[in-house]
DNA sequence: AAGCTCCCGGGGAGCATCAA
DNA sequence: TTGATGCTCCCCGGGAGCTT
């Protein structure tokens, strides 16, 4: 994930040609605001706004259809200034910054790199802009150094907090395993699994590889440990269908193999 | 070579909020 | 009331790529 500088984005297709490449959200409603704006596409105040109200709708669309039909609105309702911007410089890679796309690659629900920005900010607080290259080393190491020394106090805190005597001992196999983080995320899915007497989902009677939501038009191919939904492409932590399908086919809800790395302990 | 477009980081002006 | 702080809006200079 990059700002949209070409030059960055250059270098992530040529030196990662196998990479998703995505563009922050933040950085790409900022670049709204200061390009549709009446002195650059000589608008009035009133379109410049109504533009960029239909631009943020796009960028935080839920679904393609959302995102089509916004998009169909919006070019009625503003000027032909704002729509040939549009067109020229984001239309053709929307699945790098609607949200509608975004959320089905493996981004562990990061949709702009402020995280990445944030160290930035702090990195520029201790080091200041026109230092030595000694001193920018010597700084730098004093930086990475905090860093490293918050994260591990952060990591004891996890390690020594206790589970709650609430917890069944399927959840604490679940939080034992992951970061206290990872299992927040998980955890009302996982409650609402156990206690729930019925299944709101069919499976295909055939192969058993496809679920489909009871109450909502939603349907996933599925096995034990892997799933379509956005949730589990996202995060790559066992979504609501993968506990159901693993509970229909009478497993163990606890898997090793449910997690990305990066979410076990 | 010059000009244009798109984008970035940086900074100033103006305004609102809040604590002393 | 005053000064500090944070936010938005706007402008500027510059890099990179493209066109004339």
């Amino acid at each position: 994930m990059t700002d949209k500088s070409a030059t960055e984005r250059d270098v992530v297709s040529t030196e990662l040609p196998g990479a998703k490449k995505l563009i922050c959200l933040f950085h790409a409603l900022q670049i709204f605001q200061r390009e549709v704006t009446p002195a650059k596409l000589n608008i009035t105040t009133e379109q410049s706004k109504c533009s960029l109200q239909y631009l943020n709708k796009l960028a935080h669309s839920k679904s393609e259809a959302y995102y089509n039909a916004t998009l169909n609105e919006m070019k009625e309702n503003i000027p032909q200034a704002v729509v040939t911007y549009f067109s020229k410089n984001w239309e053709q890679i929307k699945h790098e910054w609607a949200k509608c796309f975004t959320k089905y690659t493996t981004n562990f629900f990061n949709f702009t790199n402020n995280r990445l920005e944030s160290l930035n900010s702090k990195l520029k607080s201790v080091i200041s802009t026109y230092s030595t290259f000694d001193e920018f080393i010597e700084k730098l190491f004093i930086f990475v150094n905090i860093k490293r020394t918050e994260q591990k106090n952060e990591y004891s805190k996890m390690v020594l907090k206790v589970p709650s005597k609430d917890l069944s001992t399927t959840n604490v196999m679940f939080y034992n395993h992951l970061t206290y983080y990872a299992y927040k995320n998980i955890a009302k899915d996982l409650v609402e699994v156990q206690l729930s007497t019925s299944i709101p989902y069919t499976f295909n009677s055939d192969d058993l590889t496809t679920i489909r939501c009871i109450t909502k038009n939603e349907m996933f191919v599925i096995s034990e440990t892997t799933c379509q939904c956005s949730f589990f492409i996202s995060m790559h932590l066992p979504c609501k269908h993968i506990l159901y399908y693993r509970k229909y086919l009478g497993h163990e809800l606890f898997c090793d193999s449910l997690f990305n790395s990066r979410w076990t302990r």
